[in-house]
DNA sequence: GTCTATAGCCTGATAGAC
DNA sequence: GTCTATCAGGCTATAGAC
């Protein structure tokens, strides 16, 4: 088959989008770097163009439009979101110890990509609709962390109670509300640091206060 | 009318001064509905004024630029704020329940005022910095949350560890968590509605039992 | 205080040569 | 896929007539 026209040109158009892939790459680099500057609605495909060094018009070869690159980096900050968040569940364990070490990884990296994480979970800009596709990322986190409580209440770390959706909100609120406050109010520190990334350990016991366990071994009552 | 030369300006420069306060004042409503539709960082002067019924110059008789929009904005969504946070605590009386029927009060503001609630406190606009003059009702807030918890350690509602920072931080990310995910993923919902909002009160619990009361020796009820 | 006119900037997006 | 050129429109803000 060495000889075919049909593979002398495939392994250069292999080569073609391999860096047609980079450039892409490249160019949400550079929109995430430009959203840490200006805001998540201060992304402009002229400056990503500016600082990738070609002229407005060739990211229309990659890209057919704002919203495009919007929902591509939808899509890739989902997914590299949950494939932090996925790692660090896996590697703690499961039952409640995967659920803390889930979210403070989540916590982390929404920190350490602050514009990213607020067009995931904040909706900054009201004319962008993520499509059905980007959401799948967000549908496995939910259902990992479901997991996680069922796990937990097996274990009999948690009440029966906590195998449930109002938990699963509980959750999401306040790993969200401590995000949200750091990176408004602290918004050049990093995780761990300043007043309110510190409270999330304390803030997840309280799960264990509201479904509390029923006692194992002998204890009260 | 009479006819002393003072009075005869007087008065009508009082009128004149009123009619103009009354423009501002429109022109603040206005832009929040702008911003109802555009999103926060969607204002425009230009959009305004088409609303308003004038050519985009004459805003600029109102108002300095658009920053001074913002700032505008900021002040009368702060003071707006706090009279009804501070109202709905004042009316439930002391301690605990004051603090329970304020943060319900402030989260039914921000759900109602919802671009305004983003402006004040999440900063959508990172080039917008609010002036100091501006933030004195955010620190009067915090300092009748402060009290109310303070009240409600000497009640013996909650322990000592509660008449603190933490305890306040604790709020403030409960609070905004709650409001912060209503409004990204349920914008159209009303307070009470919808998956979150319903659920302050469960998470304002665990105040108490972060900070349990001493048992036996303080707070007779 | 209103208007017209406009400066001067930005943007997203398209057409067509090379 | 790159470029030039351009469209068509937005915006903030200013100058000056009335």
């Amino acid at each position: 088959m060495g000889h075919l026209p049909g593979t002398q040109v495939a392994i250069p158009s292999d080569r073609r989008a391999r860096r047609r892939q980079e450039t892409i790459e490249e160019i949400l680099d550079i929109a995430e770097s430009v959203m840490t500057e200006a805001g998540v609605t201060g992304l402009s495909l002229s400056e990503v163009a500016r600082r990738l060094g070609v002229q407005p018009p060739s990211i229309y070869k990659y890209f057919d439009s704002l919203m495009a690159v919007y929902d591509a980096l939808f899509r890739r900050g989902q997914a590299a979101h949950l494939k932090v968040l996925a790692a660090a569940m896996e590697e703690q364990g499961p039952g409640l110890d995967a659920l803390l070490a889930g979210v403070e990884a989540s916590g982390q990296w929404c920190i350490a990509h602050a514009p990213l994480a607020q067009l995931l979970f904040w909706r900054p800009v009201p004319t962008f609709e993520p499509s059905a596709e980007s959401m799948t990322p967000s549908a496995e986190m939910v259902h990992l962390q479901r997991r996680a409580l069922a796990d937990a209440v097996a274990a009999g770390q948690l009440g029966p109670g906590a195998d449930s959706d109002e938990a699963l909100y509980l959750v999401s609120i306040i790993v969200s509300g401590v995000i949200g406050q750091a990176l408004a109010n602290e918004p050049h520190l990093g995780w761990g640091e300043g007043r309110f990334t510190p409270l999330l350990p304390k803030l997840l016991d309280v799960l264990v206060a509201l479904y509390p366990p029923r006692p194992a071994t002998a204890g009260r009552r």
